[in-house]
RNA sequence: GUGAGUGUAGCUCAAGGGUUAGAGCACCGGACUGUGGAUCCGGUGGUUGGGGGUUCGAAUCCCCUCACUCACCCCA
């Protein structure tokens, strides 16, 4: 035991972070807004455990993506369990229509979820290692109808949030029938270019084809300029899905723009991929991704119930959304005396039950410092409870924005409060 | 995991080898014992991220380490 050890302060680790009282009333807000809007399509909350077994990431999530290989918090439990902190919520979301036979229930099923997910990247701006997604998910409805009202309605929240000028991305990336091929194809012309990519794209031709698509080496960008795309390979359903998917995005008025390359990271998608990027994030502008899985339910051995889904960042939709506050108000309590302070404290139950917010703090103070101290605090009433005020049952408010005062019984103050509530 | 940048008071920053490391803001108190914001005065607050080295002398120069930030990778 070394008694001389640096004293070191205990901090939040690494990529966690404290959302403090201000920025939590965003977050508050931001929540609030999504929750409503999701529940005007249809959509109910589905609360599914932080934890997991491990291996539902390993089967939902993939075995070789990148989240599972080198970014999950993965530890044994006390009883020799694998367990692991989420990394995503899709693949729980699965597991509980399996293990709950929700899909017996009329279908398509719409659940959403806000909460924190774990993933062990290194931190940098807009990507934390706890970090908050609302998440959207449906199961059973096939028709690409569905696929454009999730963007749709992704884009209501960002809106109803004031985020502009967010750029929908959107793409196929093909069935199990036709992507297969479409890999082959791709690596082969990699590999055949192979001595003309930059060092870290050769590593991709083995490893990640599709990654050459966004090298930013000039040389790189125009071998991938002579590559085949997956759209030249899709199978006629996939290919009519996409068309109809777009067709319903102009019904609706949204703008994007297909990018060919975009894959997004997880390998259970299929059919429809799509991204909303925001200006301003940095280097991880993605504020929003989501796709089709179809297969992912029947691969768990559950039943051949096809699903879409997106998740949103919190982190990242808040850097870039422009929220109102609404201003609050409250009454602090100026009281002079031991029985002044007990009164203060019965009349502040009083118009709590009236749904005011009161302060009456227990320091004893003079009447300036009182004044003082509901001025920094940001009071919009001050009560004043004094020997005059007890004496009469008539007590001072002051409107501390107009600096006007009035004078009354508790009940008619508590009219006037609420009267200047609703005028605002 | 790789690379770069930055670490001085709660916050924003000075001091660039030479007394006891300063200022603004914030916080607490006073001028002002029944009425706030302004002004003035005073006060609390630091092992200069940590450790080692060079030097008569280190916040300052060197090495190591830690933390944060940004980027790669990947993604929300």
């Amino acid at each position: 035991m070394s008694d001389n050890q640096p004293k070191k302060e205990i901090s939040a680790i690494k990529g966690t972070r404290d959302i403090l009282p201000d920025e939590a009333r965003l977050w508050q807000i931001a929540e609030a807004r999504a929750r409503e809007i999701f529940e005007l399509y249809g959509y109910r909350e589905l609360r599914a455990p932080v934890i997991e077994p491990t291996e539902l990431f390993e089967k939902g999530t993939g075995a070789s993506s990148d989240i599972v290989t080198k970014e999950m918090y993965t530890f044994t439990d006390k009883g020799g369990r694998s367990v692991t902190l989420r990394p995503e919520y899709t693949p729980s979301v699965v597991r509980a229509i399996i293990e709950h036979r929700l899909d017996l229930q009329a279908q398509p099923l719409r659940f959403y979820y806000i909460g924190p997910m774990f993933r062990y990247d290194r931190p940098q701006k807009g990507r934390y290692r706890q970090f908050h997604q609302i998440d959207i998910e449906v199961f059973g409805e096939k028709d690409p109808a569905v696929d454009a009202e999730i963007v749709e309605m992704a884009h209501r929240l960002l809106s109803q949030l004031g985020v502009e000028k967010a750029m929908t991305l959107v793409n196929s990336v093909g069935c199990r029938k036709c992507r297969p091929a479409y890999g082959q194809e791709l690596r082969k012309a990699s590999m055949a270019a192979r001595d003309r990519l930059c060092p870290d794209c050769q590593r991709k031709a083995e490893l990640n084809p599709l990654r050459i698509f966004d090298c930013k080496v000039e040389s790189c960008r125009e071998v991938a300029a002579t590559f085949p795309l997956i759209s030249d390979f899709l199978c006629p359903e996939c290919r009519e899905h996409f068309q109809k998917f777009r067709e319903y995005l102009d019904f609706y008025g949204i703008e994007h723009r297909v990018e060919p390359t975009l894959v997004r990271g997880l390998d259970y998608y299929t059919k429809t991929a799509f991204e909303i990027v925001a200006e301003h994030l940095g280097a991880q502008n993605a504020i929003c991704g989501g796709g089709r899985y179809d297969d992912m339910v029947k691969e768990f051995g559950g039943p051949d119930l096809c699903g879409i889904g997106f998740a949103m960042g919190l982190e990242r939709l808040l850097s870039v959304a422009r929220i109102q506050v609404p201003k609050s108000s409250f009454v602090y309590f100026a009281y002079l005396g031991q029985q002044a302070k007990k009164d203060s404290l019965r009349l502040a139950r009083l118009l709590r039950s009236e749904g005011i917010e009161c302060l009456v703090e227990f320091k004893e103070r003079g009447m300036k410092a009182h004044f003082s101290r509901a001025n920094k605090l940001g009071a919009d009433w001050v009560l004043v409870v004094g020997e005059d005020e007890l004496k009469k049952g008539k007590f001072q408010l002051k409107d501390m924005v107009n600096s006007r005062q009035f004078e009354g019984s508790a009940l008619e103050l508590v009219s006037l409060i609420k009267g200047k509530k609703i005028l605002e």
